[in-house]
DNA sequence: CCGATTTCAGTAAGACTGATATTA
DNA sequence: CTAATATCAGTCATACTGAAATCG
């Protein structure tokens, strides 16, 4: 799912069954690592969950997870505003695809492009105050929503995010300590 | 990422810091639900990178995540064949995508359409003695780079299935319990 | 000259909507 | 008649490759 867009999750009439549970019996019989890949089937599954949730909060707001997420970014920021790398280093997504994202921000009169003030082959992202305002409201959304976990506790979502940094530490997303 | 085809994760040059880590602290001083943005947003990261391994892993025998699920599931069945709108069911996608996708894969002469013995609405999916020799080769490559999680342990693995599936059951992936 | 920053053109895979033909 | 099955045409948001322009 690209652009997770439906509220509801696919294939509507739900099995008897939990899909994954049977898929890991039937890969035992045949294969190692049933266990690898149940985790990776879960990953696959709860990846399309949480991003039809937030952007079905999104929706109402003309916004896609990639685009807010760019734009809290921005309101995050001391003054509202990145080098276009920068933001792709953060929000880790291609550089064309930080070009994209500012492109319709931009078109939507959400941010604006402003030339680096010493390196002028960069240029800055400056969130504007229409985009401040609804960055407020989308996120109230969000957060509403509750990034489409509202059925994990505290220490699941804890034990998740734990786990999932080992997996990103191996992978270099960041210096493993 | 909709075909995840990076064997390298985006952004190449990692960050000194984990981003997922930066962002949850910058989000906690605004805002409520910490855990869970911080948790959806590990999930979002982790899908990249399981997809990047996988699709990376299947490349050479030309087949993607959802080519190579369709083909295993075909090739787990009894008969080698199912209803695609079962395949949606287990596979859960969209009934287009799963009339693309089988597409692709007769095109390769991987599958082949078949009608229904006795619903004369339905097609059947039946996997070829060709698509039987690239599944198995397939899966061996999947398997070799285990799922993109070489990192976790046997119960790293099963925590992460096991929170995961608390979160499908509540989303109605299947009937809970 | 080398490398970093951003953009552009084009390609690809996929999820979806809405409509349609066929058949149970 | 209603519902299910599959397909088709078209749209959308995105990720990527390769090339280019600009500048440090």
């Amino acid at each position: 799912m690209v652009a997770g867009v439906s509220t509801s999750t696919p294939s509507s009439p739900a099995l008897g069954f939990d899909p994954i549970a049977e898929a890991k019996r039937q890969w035992d019989l045949r294969w190692e690592r049933g266990s690898a890949m149940a985790a990776a089937t879960s990953i696959m599954r709860a990846q399309q969950i949480v991003l039809a949730a937030v952007d079905g909060a999104l929706r109402p707001f003309g916004l896609t997870f990639a685009r807010w997420e760019a734009l809290v970014l921005l309101s995050f920021t001391r003054t509202g505003s990145l080098p276009l790398g920068k933001m792709g280093e953060r929000l880790m997504v291609h550089p064309t695809s930080v070009t994209n994202t500012i492109d319709r921000l931009e078109a939507d009169g959400l941010v604006e492009r402003v030339p680096h003030p010493t390196d002028r082959r960069a240029t800055l992202a400056q969130i504007t105050a229409k985009g401040r305002r609804l960055a407020l409201r989308a996120t109230a959304a969000v957060e509403a929503v509750d990034f489409g976990l509202p059925a994990l506790g505290e220490d699941q979502l804890a034990s998740l995010t734990d786990v999932l940094r080992h997996l990103r530490a191996a992978t270099g997303d960041f210096p493993a300590r």
